[in-house]
Parts: structure tokens; C-alpha cells; sequence
DNA sequence: CGACTGTTTGAAGACGATCAACCCCTGTGG
DNA sequence: CCACAGGGGTTGATCGTCTTCAAACAGTCG
């Protein structure tokens, strides 16, 4: 399967027919596409929100988007692929922060310090929307709705900071992991129980604080008990209550 | 020692001297007098950003400020006291998410789901300032300063939401824990060697998602160390050299 | 003084990390 | 076509850290 096929087809997140042919000139997958047009923008608000987007990539697989420390200038919307950010602690261990798949933004924790405060790299060919935020912003001071979306965003990202503090164990971890990929993924009208991992398990170790041995272990438990089926990177989800039930213990701080 | 200490002298963070009278009309521990009057506010604004502030408490120690799923309408800065916010699993447990000393903002993460996340309450006797998000949104409109400041304590929240994810030891977490609380004491002119932990210590543990029997544990080690002193909940820091060293595996994420 | 909560200490056990080896799949070059 | 190398993933055995359970202890407030 191609590992562009988010943009080969057309995104069933695209915004809800409007009549309007402007609305086609926004990138199917960007977030402010989807969060800001239903709210009713005009045609010169759309138009002025547009001229801001600017298309990068594509990145390949392994390429460096931003750097931790880099100084900040603009926010990146996922438009196909995925992204992981990350950062390096002192013993040279990879602690990985976030996946982002399209349609999320990836670098509002960098507005207060004015520098990114952690790498990016693309897991797969990945095309972004590069958002100006200074631009951005004053744009927002004329736009209440782009304001308050851009308020929305940031917040979200602050309770999916918050998910998984806690010290939950290894299945519990996974299966929470497992449940927020798919319902991420069902957002944009794909499959909550047949999907793709597309990342590393040992990026998925990291990302739960788990050695990937682990991640492994709990892999193969899930499958015996029947709970779900791995095959390579394809997960498909024979009991999701049972994945739910393991996952409860993990607050759902405000996600969706 | 009167558990409102911050509320009986001047605050040292008090604005930097201004010959505005106007000045002296917002609380001196809130957080828009600290960051906003340096980006020079006109006075018309510091009076409407000042019809906005409304004090609330005292909140006695053990008093619920927001619950839960109550509907959000508004942010609280602390003026006095120490608010903890935290969530309840499925088990009963609880996991304590923050402590917030005076000057400092809750309530951002409440923005998105337009409902608190989590539950706040008094862990001593506490003055608020209570800022209707709305209210302080639409002034946002017109006073770029005050949007620009809004962005960047919800980024600052993001960073903080992230601290202290990753597999760490209970030495290196307590010895981040008890850093981060003297520069934060220390960003309002108090001494970050010589000072009050006044939390249970149930409820560091929590937040640090240990066992409360670690932390204790923890403790004596620090201790026998000569690191740092306790006395109840009196710490002084010996060696703030030893707590770095144990704490720089934990990635500061653009924290002051 | 006695009940209560918060804290400390000790001993046993569990969970996950670590280390080491092996396997599987892919791509490359002979 | 096969040999080989390399990365990612799995499996097994051992070890360490933190949790758990239990009990004693310390301060606080009635």
C-alpha cells in the first residue's frame, strides 16, 4: 500500500460541502480547514487564512523537520504521513513526545519560549502546512473565531500532554496507546479496529516509557489472549472492550 | 509561620515600578499584572483587563474550587495559598496533575472540552483571582498584548503538562520535583535553597507517580547524602550541584 | 488523654529493565 | 539465484527497583 495514500484519496475530514468553490483552495487535511469553516468564515477570512499556508515536504522518512532549540517561527500542520517529535536526554536516550498523523499540529509548545523545545522528524513521506504563527496571530486579532480556534488547539494539546502521567502498567499503557491511535484515525473516517502502526515499536516503547522488549511482551500477550491481532505493523481489534476495560485505568483527560 | 505569608508582605514580584496610581489596582500576585504591564499597556487597558479580575475566596484547606466535567467559564490565578488539581481512575485512586503556587494560571486545559478536566481544591487557605475566559478572550480581540500573553501561557502549560515524561528513577524525580519548586518560589523572591514543601507527601508522590513509602524512602536517602535537609516540611537544599546532576536526565521542555 | 491522619520503617513480592541470543524480513552484490 | 549484512523485532533468563503489605511512629486536634 502506497504510504501516501492519505493524499491520493480524498479526505473524508474534508470540510462539509460548501458551496463555496473557495473552500477547496484549503488543504484537505488542515486542521484549521476542518475547525475553523464550520464555524462561518467568510470568503475574505478564508481567502486571508489561506495566503498565510505555505506547502512543505515532501520530507522522507528519517528527514529532520525542526530541531530542538531552533528558534521559533511557525506552527506545522501533518497534511500526509506521520511525525514524531522527541528529545535527547542526557545519557543520549531517545524520549519520544508525540506521533502526529494528519491533520494535527505539531509546535504550539514552542510559542512561549520562541524556540522549539524538541526535534521533529518525519516517520514516512510527509507533506506539511507551514502556518506563520506571528502571522497567525494577527490575523487572529482580527478573526474571533480564528482566535478562539487557535485558543481550542492549544488547549487540547495541554490535556494530551497530560495523557498517561500516571504509573499504569505495560498492558494498560499499550492498550491506551492502541484505543487513541484508532480513534485518532477514525477522525478523519478510517477504521478504529483495522488500522496501521506506522511507527517503530521502539518509538512506541519510548512514547509509553517502556523498554520495547516489553512493548513486545504485551504485544504477544494481547494477541494469545485473543484480544487483538498483530501482523507485522497491521493491528486489527477482536475484543475492543476488552482493550477499553485494560485502558480505563487511564484517565481521559478532555480527548474528544 | 501564618500559612498566608505571600498575602501579608509585599509581593517582590509586584509590577516593576510604575508611576501609574493605576498599577497598584490589580492584585500584586496576578499572573497578567506580572506579565503583561512590562509589554506596556495603555492604562485604558489595564482598567478594562481590571474590570475583568474578580477575587473569589478564601478557600479553606481542603475546599473544592472546580470539579470535574463542571462546565468551564473561567481561568483562576492564584494570589495566595497552593492549589493541587487531580483526576480519580477507575480504581478509586487519585493522581494529583499540578500544584499551583501564587501567580501562577489553572484552568487552560479547560478551554477545548469547554469543561474543567480535573478537580481543583484549597490545600491551604487560598485567594483567587477569577478571570471569565470569555470576557478576557474578546478584550484579547482588541489588546494584541493580552492575546499574545494568552498564547503564551497556554504554550507554557503545554511544556509543564509534559515534565517529567519518561522512565526516571525516584531519586531523579524527586530531585527535578524539588528544583522546579524553588525556581518557582524563587521567580516571586524567595530563597530556592531554604524553603516549604507544603504538600503531603502522598500528594508528591501522586504527582511523581510513586508510592508515598518511596518518596519517604527518597527522603532519608537525600538525607544521609547531606543533599538536602528535612525537617517536617521544611526543606533546605545542601548541594544543589548533587540534584542537578541526579535531575538533568530530565529534559527541561523549555521551562523558564 | 485518645482518636485520627500523615509519615516512616521493614520485609516480601511483582513488574519491568537489562543483557544476550536468535529470528525475520529486506535489500545488495556477487 | 544465493550469500551476506543489517535493522527491526522477538524470546528467554536474570536482576533491580519500586510496590505492596504490615506495623510502628509522630504530630494534631477534639
Amino acid at each position: 500500500m502506497s504510504q501516501l495514500h492519505t493524499a491520493d484519496t480524498r479526505d473524508p475530514w474534508q470540510a462539509p460541502p460548501v458551496d463555496d468553490g473557495d473552500a477547496e483552495r484549503f488543504c484537505s487535511t488542515c486542521v484549521f480547514g476542518r475547525v475553523c469553516m464550520p464555524q462561518g468564515f467568510s470568503k475574505d477570512a478564508l481567502n486571508r487564512l489561506h495566503c498565510l499556508i505555505e506547502h512543505v515536504g515532501p520530507f522522507q522518512a528519517g528527514q529532520t523537520i525542526f530541531r530542538i532549540n531552533d528558534p521559533f517561527s511557525a506552527v506545522f500542520s501533518v497534511r500526509a504521513g506521520l511525525v514524531k517529535t522527541f528529545v535527547i536526554d542526557d545519557k543520549g536516550r531517545e524520549q519520544v513526545l508525540g506521533f502526529y498523523t494528519p491533520g494535527e499540529l505539531i509546535g504550539l509548545d514552542a510559542v512561549y519560549p520562541s524556540r522549539y523545545p524538541c526535534n521533529a522528524v518525519a516517520l514516512d513521506t510527509t507533506l506539511l502546512c507551514r502556518f506563520s504563527f506571528g502571522a497567525m496571530a494577527n490575523l487572529a486579532q482580527e478573526l474571533p473565531g480564528l482566535q478562539q480556534t487557535l485558543f481550542q488547539l492549544m488547549s487540547k494539546d495541554i490535556s494530551a500532554a497530560l495523557w498517561g502521567k500516571g504509573d499504569y502498567s505495560a498492558e494498560e499503557k499499550f492498550a491506551g496507546f492502541l484505543l487513541d491511535w484508532g480513534r485518532r484515525l477514525a477522525r478523519r473516517g478510517f477504521s478504529a479496529r483495522n488500522f496501521n502502526l506506522p511507527m517503530a515499536r521502539t518509538d512506541i516503547a519510548s512514547f509509553l516509557s517502556l523498554a520495547p522488549e516489553t512493548v513486545s511482551r504485551v504485544i504477544r500477550k494481547l494477541s494469545d489472549d485473543g484480544v487483538a491481532r498483530f501482523d507485522r505493523r497491521e493491528v486489527e481489534l477482536l475484543k475492543p472492550e476488552a482493550l477499553r476495560k485494560l485502558a480505563s485505568a487511564i484517565p481521559n483527560l478532555g480527548l474528544d
